[in-house]
RNA sequence: GGCCCAUUCGUCUAGUGGUUAGGACGCCAGGUUUUCAUCCUGGAAACAGGAGUUCGAUUCUCCUAUGGGCUACCA
């Protein structure tokens, strides 16, 4: 396998779905793999569905989710332009070759005409299909002679360009991941390849296009897999070897049926985006602005529909290009498990540096307090605090009582905590607290631990209560650890507050 | 409707002509943490159904069912 030249090529028709985002990793891993170029193709063909800034936006999630396209738009190779709208000019030739050499031909058929057989048939239970079993009663250069086609094109009568199936022949098909397929050549459909508005469709411009930047594995969804027989047929028109295919497994919702779409992410409360999207009526949640890490993302995108037949599941991007293979993708569509993509995020939140997470999270509490910190203060904070986390957007609400004292107190644990002879207690306990001047976690327990004993009480009696005292819940890190971190004055005037 | 693809715990999946059908997420229980979470240990949980081939099928073949995709001058 030498050279190995891969493509993405999405439309930017919107947002780039996170199914999309899986079949580039897919495709940047297999050029990886093989020391091959991964390149991206924008494919631009129709002009009705372009979304401004949907382009960008690929590139953005690309470079966001760590793999980003070798060659492509602005980042030009020998096989450039990469935009097909600028490719525009290169199509008709390979058009007017395939009908040159019988293998399109012109069609005038309208619109509405070719729906009124459609319902034709369909009334008589039957299916109508554009292919030898109807063209020679349709509107076409087929059945016309060669000077009235001249004549109504020179006129400017809307004409498509229509790909002539074969008749009565048996193709046999091979997907690099779901191995032989075989097709009947009777049910195609002779697919427009020329729209009457002088630009070709994806069938057309796709081949040409992969065939002119040298593409050896198409590695796409499998939405395509019907479109397979069409576009082999397309190859060997042109007398191209084709390229070796592979058709991914589509990821589906993760309750209920059909494919995963971007109400899912609304109505469930996860992203199905890389990164936000905001149109004028609506924004997109993004895996990014949610607090994913694209480490994670990545992971979890990979283990979607592949697996590297060990009990191995976190790898970083380095290892699933060394793990990767075509033959350990799975055939069968998988649904997206929200709660899984946490447990690898939260797998790789904890992984990170307190100081990194410290960085970022010193803005929300700057936010939230309005007051400045010292960096090491935080970073202390996140090293106690950040195995509870999954997202570092959870860190404010496990931590905030360091930043501030409680402002209320868990209803329940406060009943179960608070006896009649706790202020007392308490009281007597901030005495021992001033007395100690090493504010270490380790020396403070030592103390506090040797006077309960020595007074002969419950631990629960003291530590339930200075706990809901210092945080306000039963929760958060270790009691003594919060001390130490709060300081002298801060710790007894929260245990006192509570007696009051 | 037609064509194509698929089907192992709820989910993602491993796996084999003879296995106690393995792992992970989630769930439940216990332990650790005198809190919560993490963490550790354990548990419940699957070969869609029916034929056939075979000494033996979860594994191979066929049928059915179910799910998915495509069926546009969208990609």
């Amino acid at each position: 396998m030498s050279n190995v030249r891969v493509r993405f090529a999405p439309s930017p028709t919107g947002p780039l779905h996170i199914g999309g985002v899986r079949t580039a990793l897919f495709n940047y891993l297999f050029a990886k793999k093989h020391n091959g170029t991964f390149v991206l193709r924008i494919e631009d063909t129709d002009q009705n569905r372009y979304v401004e800034g949907a382009e960008q936006y690929i590139k953005d999630a690309l470079e966001w989710c760590g793999f980003p396209y070798e060659e492509g738009p602005g980042k030009e190779g020998n096989f450039g332009p990469y935009r097909q709208s600028e490719r525009k000019h290169l199509y008709k030739e390979y058009a007017d070759k395939l009908i040159k050499e019988g293998n399109a031909y012109y069609a005038f058929d309208s619109a509405e005409s070719l729906d009124a057989h459609r319902k034709d048939h369909e009334a008589k239970g039957k299916t109508f299909i554009y292919n030898w079993h109807n063209r020679q009663k349709l509107d076409n250069s087929l059945v016309l002679d060669a000077a009235e086609v001249a004549e109504r094109i020179a006129r400017g009568d809307k004409y498509v360009v229509r790909f002539k199936s074969p008749q009565d022949e048996i193709l046999f098909l091979y997907d690099e991941i779901r191995g032989e397929i075989k097709i009947d050549t009777n049910v195609l459909d002779d697919k427009i390849l020329f729209k009457s508005d002088g630009m070709p469709t994806y069938h057309l411009a796709n081949i040409v296009d992969d065939y002119l930047m040298k593409i050896t594995h198409v590695i796409r969804g499998e939405e395509w897999l019907p479109s397979l027989a069409l576009h082999v047929l397309l190859y060997r028109a042109f007398g191209w070897e084709a390229p070796k295919f592979a058709h991914l497994p589509l990821i589906l919702k993760p309750t209920g049926k059909g494919k995963l779409s971007k109400r899912d992410g609304d109505k469930g409360g996860f992203p199905v985006f890389p990164l936000e999207w905001k149109t004028e009526e609506s924004v997109s949640r993004g895996f990014k602005e949610d607090g994913y890490l694209p480490e994670a993302v990545t992971n979890f995108l990979a283990f979607l529909g592949w697996n590297p037949g060990t009990e191995q599941e976190i790898f970083s991007l380095e290892e699933l290009v060394a793990a990767f293979d075509l033959k350990r993708v799975n055939k069968a569509g998988a649904k997206f498990d929200p709660e899984k993509a946490k447990w690898f995020n939260q797998q790789y939140f904890v992984q990170q540096n307190d100081e990194i997470i410290a960085q970022q999270f010193k803005s929300i509490v700057t936010e939230k307090t309005n007051q400045t910190y010292e960096d090491s203060y935080i970073t202390k904070v996140v090293s106690l605090v950040k195995e509870r986390a999954v997202f570092i957007n959870d860190l404010w609400d496990l931590s905030n009582f360091f930043f501030e004292a409680p402002t209320f107190y868990d209803d329940k644990a406060f009943k179960k905590a608070i006896k009649e002879d706790t202020p007392v207690l308490l009281e007597e306990l901030t005495i021992q607290l001033k007395a100690i001047t090493d504010y270490s976690a380790e020396n403070l327990q030592n103390h506090v631990k040797t006077w309960i004993t020595s007074k002969e009480i419950g631990f629960g009696k003291v530590m339930q209560p200075l706990r809901l005292s210092l945080v306000g819940a039963m929760k958060g890190p270790d009691v003594f650890e919060i001390i130490s971190l709060l300081g002298k004055e801060e710790s007894i005037k929260r245990i006192l507050t509570i007696g009051k």
